[in-house]
DNA sequence: TCTGGGGTCCTAGGACCC
DNA sequence: TCTGGGGTCCTAGGACCC
């Protein structure tokens, strides 16, 4: 908020959204197999109790959409082809757009791996005075030429009015709301169209009878703020109008790491929980020490077969990357779970937070007597070894906890 | 129909300190 | 003896996004 001047000038920003990324992705990987496939689906399989992450425009005629378990999408599409997310070539062809967009506007967010904003804005006369839809046709023709990704853009005076317009532009279009048009413009939405507005929120503001953005300008910001109390009420009726002084931000400082596992069959033993637990924690460090942090807090998360979702989390003073340190706080949180409810587990994962990067000054770590540390130098170069050795000779070199402990 | 994996942010209560 | 308020940190849970 502070960084709005007052009297800000008109934004100009765009959002580059991939139109049906990773389907894209999976038919340039395997151009005479997907690459020949209308009905595809992208994401996990019914075995492994998958969903769609992303389903080509040809099966969403029959109603299927991301995000719902593959099982389903199948009984409404059955003739569709499933295949598994190419994570190689998708964070290629994210990391390229990315490339292309930094050409145009040294101010570009990566939202997500398929969209980013970009922050035109003073650069009229560096474009002649073009408009901004016609610089949004460049941008994309140039992206589809440099990476062979289709995609679609949205424009508008801020990241909101973007974020919007990219859903009329699809597929391959473009579409740009002219300053002064917002509230007009908004009010052709629904309000679960609103980023923000989820689920709960939506069937909330139904009970109230309002669906519609309209319905909300219509009420009011006085009532708006009575009915659903003054921060929410504020929050949604400025979204309303399309009014949103959110930044373009370039850099991002990652918060958390977490590595998680849904099972075919939900697990009942701990010693099996344990085993996967391993897995995880080792997956978890590797990431970790790969982007050279270490993590002060460790959490982990279970999901009951029931889909009750349950976490347990530590905070230490000292700073963990090793994967036996991160393995042995998280077996005491598991055990800290299992004792609470003995029930078949279909999801188990580990989190890691409080990051500090592991050149910070470890000064303070002089607090801790030798004895209590919970992670010795020779468990950080066991550790390094084994990232080592999983880089020259393959991932699966190594079985987890082949270097995990002094034995 | 049967619900992924990787994230961010928020809330609320309790501990602890001043 | 009774009763403060503010600030920070931690923990657990949940909404939400792609």
């Amino acid at each position: 908020m502070s960084d709005v001047p007052a009297r800000a000038a008109t934004r100009r920003i765009l959002l580059l959204d991939c139109d049906q990324f990773f389907v894209q992705c999976a038919r340039l990987a395997d151009p005479d197999g997907a690459g020949r496939e209308a009905l595809l689906l992208v994401g996990g399989s019914v075995e492994s109790r998958g969903v769609v992450t992303s389903a080509s425009y040809e099966t969403r005629v029959f109603g299927v959409r991301s995000g719902m378990p593959t099982g389903q999408a199948l009984r409404l599409c059955p003739r569709a082809r499933v295949v598994p997310v190419p994570r190689r070539i998708c964070g290629e062809k994210s990391r390229a757009i990315r490339a292309v967009l930094a050409r145009w506007s040294p101010l570009v967010e990566a939202a997500s791996i398929d969209e980013a904003y970009i922050d035109l804005s003073g650069t009229e006369r560096l474009y002649h005075d073009e408009p901004l839809a016609d610089t949004a046709r460049r941008i994309q023709r140039e992206v589809l030429a440099g990476t062979q990704i289709q995609t679609s853009v949205g424009g508008g005076t801020s990241k909101l009015v973007a974020k919007l317009a990219v859903e009329r532009a699809k597929p391959a279009g473009v579409h740009v709301v002219a300053p002064g048009e917002e509230r007009a413009f908004l009010a052709t939405f629904r309000l679960a169209d609103i980023p923000g507005v989820g689920p709960v929120f939506t069937e909330e503001l139904r009970r109230y009878g309002l669906v519609s953005v309209a319905d909300v300008q219509g009420l009011g910001e006085k009532t708006l703020g009575e009915v659903l109390g003054a921060g929410r009420g504020d929050w949604l009726w400025q979204k309303a109008l399309g009014i949103d002084h959110g930044a373009v931000h370039v850099e991002h400082e990652q918060k958390s790491f977490s590595r998680d596992e849904t099972f075919p069959r939900d697990l009942h033993r701990t010693g099996e929980l344990e085993k996967e637990l391993l897995a995880l924690a080792g997956r978890l460090g590797a990431d970790l020490r790969d982007a050279g942090m270490r993590a002060r807090t460790i959490t982990v998360r279970v999901r009951d077969a029931d889909f009750r979702n349950r976490s347990a989390s530590r905070t230490v003073a000292e700073p963990l990357e090793s994967d036996r340190a991160i393995y042995a706080l998280a077996r005491e949180l598991l055990a800290k779970l299992r004792a609470a409810r003995r029930i078949g587990a279909r999801l188990l994962g580990v989190a890691a937070s409080n990051l500090v990067p592991q050149d910070a000054d470890a000064s303070q770590l002089g607090l801790f007597g030798e004895s209590a540390r919970l992670e010795s130098e020779k468990d950080r170069r066991l550790s390094r070894t084994a990232d080592e050795i999983r880089e020259r000779f393959g991932r699966n070199s190594l079985k987890p906890g082949r270097l995990l402990s002094d034995e």
